[in-house]
DNA sequence: TATGAATGAGATTTCATTCAT
DNA sequence: CATGAATGAAATCTCATTCAT
């Protein structure tokens, strides 16, 4: 019952992640999400075409939040440098601090089956571009490394992060994300091996 | 008919592999495996627990075999920058000529359910150990950064190598992915700022 | 919008004929009906019971209106024969001009469930009872064949009658309705076969 | 639990037929059917693709059989009014020994929805070119009336014969159904209009 | 070992109907 | 009279698994 009436569809949609999260993603059915927004079964289809359509609206909502509060995080910066460092933190920091999402996003959606996944994927092209802009500001400026694909740089920022957000969960959120923010940057940054000056 | 008789148990594994490849997680059904093994549904119980079991077999068998390849190009390799180098290359030489295996391991097998993605998250520690090795043995010659946890090393190692051939296979293969080899040691090593020298 | 607004009954009759006859008997949706009447879909429980009241009440209403029409095309015809010519003629045009109306009686009306048909059924009594006077007349003034029960003749007629309009819709319309009037007068009159003169 | 084992495919056909019939058509769940077979929901779907399938086939073996009895029945007439009378006789001794059927086919499936009502559309042209090759035949002879076309003498014929079948179902089987073969016929073949001789 | 016919649990989705406004 | 958001019952179909042969 943690619907504010007068907004089912975004009950739905918190309802939705809290079953996801609480049940895993093939546990969740349609009845018992209604069931946690406070409505029947069938008002949900009021809201939603059918289920994959739920679920991706579920991550489209999500990550346009995430995305709005690493473009948030980025005003004011101005060096690519800081920019990256930046939305490295504010990553950990939107998952840190939300662990039903974090949960949903790096384990449960994964298993959405072919369809939901592809709809994620062109999702996912809205917070690669925030990556991306940095990426290509930074190797413009000459400050990033040059003479690699940006698309492989991205890699690594994204790859990096996704698979310290999904340890994190595994570990059942044994250890502090948010501290990981500045490490994680230094490593991205300067890279694994530690090159003595000259070398 | 891909089996070679005689060995079911492999000949039901390689089946698998590919109806998964072929028709996605979701529509792998046990008959389907059954019949490209060229033996009946029951028969897949004779070797099988269940399905689930099926699947991390499957995903053991693979992974001992990638863990193998990649322990064998450490072969000869001292300087742990160099293994790190071979290690590299050789996760995407072994993903890069089996584009099914990437399917399903990128793809695929992340919609198993929750039971099936926990044994697999087991598995991967002996894939995840190759890299802790190279990490400690850097960190402890102090060729590799210290002060940043070697697990936060390997997130970083691994999580850049995972998401790289995900974009590949996602391309539908459209790009070369050995060629990325040496670029993403470069990355991994150096980082993405330039540092100028004394910088 | 098809609504007369002051007569609301009537414009979701009309609205349930061209829904009906547009989309077919299982998708005529009352929320689809009340759309094409201008109306809310509560507004029609305002005017009927319940959807299989509201489609008699449709049935009723257009059989009032052929019965009209049939009974008004008798007037000033005094032999038998004749009435059952105009009979036959004035069935042919009045579904022949009405194609939506001869759609929804000869093939999705009798797709409604026992209890519609039912209650169809009550009503076509007063349709056969058209046909039952002229065939009474015709027996008794010895023009019609005796020694067949009338009930049968009945069934002759109508069966052919209710055949025929139903091939010309399934046939897309693609023939003349009209202009079987007088061949199947004379079929029902004569008979199929030519008997010689003294046979 | 009327199955024969072994023959589940007749068995399921039996059942439905014996489902549609005590309970109507839209209250012939698979799962009744199935349990009438004396079988599982799940086996219903070995045997056909689905449940319009399953009820599509009912109606293909049916007519199969009465198609089958009316061609038989025409063996050894010569005559086209003899055969005609033996269609007619045929059609209502079929139908007259099994009333389960009768129901089936005059009220029961004709509630189906579009989609098998035109596959049903299709079958019936089989039954109906019986008719039309006795047509043909009588009015090739001179027998049968000329200057009407076929398609409308079997429209008069096959209404007549399905009408009457309809009322012997709707009247709870309460009138001898074979006894009005006869006087059908003689309807059908002379007319209703007692036409004196030299008239 | 091997077979494959049979099982049966379980969830999505639709839409007639209600009732608070 | 009129609205239309919300309700909730109900049935098809899939497919992993079993077991008699």
């Amino acid at each position: 019952m943690a619907a504010k009436s007068g907004d089912k569809y975004a009950a739905i949609l918190d309802a939705a992640q809290v079953v996801i999260a609480r049940q895993g993603y093939h546990s969740a059915q349609i009845s018992r999400i209604a069931q946690e927004a406070g409505v029947a079964a069938g008002t949900v289809y009021l809201y939603f075409k059918n289920k994959p359509d739920l679920l991706v609206c579920l991550f489209r909502e999500r990550l346009k939040m995430l995305i709005g509060e690493s473009r948030a995080a980025l005003d004011g910066a101005t060096e690519p440098a800081e920019k990256l460092r930046r939305v490295i933190r504010q990553h950990f920091v939107s998952l840190g601090r939300r662990r039903d999402l974090a949960a949903v996003t790096q384990i449960e959606m994964r298993q959405a089956d072919t369809g939901v996944q592809q709809q994620i994927s062109e999702l996912m092209k809205g917070w690669f571009l925030v990556i991306d802009e940095i990426i290509a500001e930074g190797q413009a400026s000459g400050l990033f490394i040059r003479g690699i694909p940006g698309k492989q740089i991205r890699n690594l920022i994204y790859g990096t992060l996704d698979q310290t957000v999904t340890a994190w969960v595994l570990s059942g959120f044994h250890f502090d994300l948010e501290a990981l923010a500045e490490p994680t940057f230094t490593l991205i940054a300067r890279g694994v091996i530690h090159y003595t000056e000259g070398g």
